[in-house]
DNA sequence: GATCAAATCACCCATATGGGTAATGGACGG
DNA sequence: CCGTCCATTACCCATATGGGTGATTTGATC
């Protein structure tokens, strides 16, 4: 039952050309409404906050607070509300601080019109689109980073780390002895080029090791 | 200077119609050449290994090793072959290990044929095409989860809890004494509700407190 | 048959950690 | 003005941790 809704679309863009292009291909097609054009965060955010649009086109770069922070604090208050960065960056940085933010599509600006408002219907529909380049980032973060050849042992010691297990419970749980554990452990930091459990646990963690 | 090579497209897929007619649908397009189809993983893992295609079509559902597992070996040795899931799985499960195994495609099985030709072409040229759906997923791994109501100085202790630094280290940097990092410490395990630094590591990690 | 890595265990020791308790001053809101 | 939260500091104490060294067994590899 998918009644065909108008979406409500607001750009916040500090170039005065784009912006305005923007605006035109919104209010030009069926379908979509123009909720707001704004040309920096302060303004966005007092606007946006008013007109509820249904999704936000963000620039990253702007003058004064940047798109990044203004969607960080925009989705606080509305959380129902999608972003989608449009932007020329394509550095990890702005990627993942961007969906940390809360943006839920990351669009690069040689996007055709036609691919802006195919995301925006998408990203309205419940859905994400990310430009190929950025998405190839993202999935590249779950890979694996380097595997620094712990054995099998090592490997369950090591979860065990993570689950904050001191050497008596971990000794229990393998049926070992807690010297062994130690033994086990001293050999992990070594390889990972750490002296503590805390900072174990974080390339762990980081590098999706356990 | 991109010449227009022909990309050699691999399927592994074990139903007869589906596999058909993907390989009918990569023969029958110009600039697509079939390098292999394939019924089950096992086949697969030795035939595409001799021929290396370009890009590898794989559905996750297969008697005896799943498609999940037979991306993870044949990327191993061939690193620089794509892969792009195309299945009905949708779970965050499944794609989480897909995109760990070494994918950097998923699409969902209702994609269109323009659609798949599509995302061999951007994967093959270095990006990665995620069906909307799943790419919400993907996404949503980036916000952080729930704030636990850390005070501010009790985020910069966590922080360097994270980097392994002990009481004293910490102490210094923050021209603080021992003790009240200590009083700190104990702040944030009861917010956490953990009781040692290697499970609020953890924590911290898991929902990018840091 | 020799070699080697992995897994197992032991002992010593200095320091770090976690838990408990208590206190002070500043800031903020009612 | 009072209560509350935050940041700060102090002290005691039992246990955990990290570092150093050394040893045995087993299975794989050559």
């Amino acid at each position: 039952m998918e009644l065909p809704r108008i979406i409500s679309v607001a750009v916040v863009e500090d170039d005065h050309l784009a912006r305005e292009a923007i605006a035109a291909l919104i209010e030009g097609k069926e379908g979509f409404i123009l909720g707001g054009a704004f040309d920096n965060a302060e303004d966005a955010l007092r606007g946006i906050v008013d007109s509820e649009p249904d999704v936000v086109l963000m620039d990253i770069q702007l003058v004064g607070m940047d798109g990044i922070e203004c969607v960080r604090r925009l989705k606080e208050v509305l959380p129902h509300t999608d972003f989608i960065m449009l932007t020329v960056l394509d550095d990890e940085e702005s990627v993942f601080r961007s969906l940390s933010a809360g943006a839920t599509g990351y669009l690069q600006k040689d996007a055709s019109p036609e691919d802006v408002l195919h995301a925006i219907k998408e990203v309205h529909e419940g859905g994400s689109v990310i430009s190929p380049g950025i998405a190839r980032l993202v999935v590249g973060s779950f890979r694996p980073r380097s595997e620094p050849g712990l054995t099998d042992r090592e490997n369950e010691v090591l979860a065990r780390l993570c689950d904050g297990e001191n050497y008596r419970s971990i000794a229990e749980r393998l049926f070992i002895s807690a010297n062994t554990v130690k033994a086990h452990i001293k050999s992990i930091y070594a390889k990972l080029h750490v002296n503590t459990r805390a900072e174990a646990v974080k390339l762990a963690m980081r590098d999706r090791l356990v």
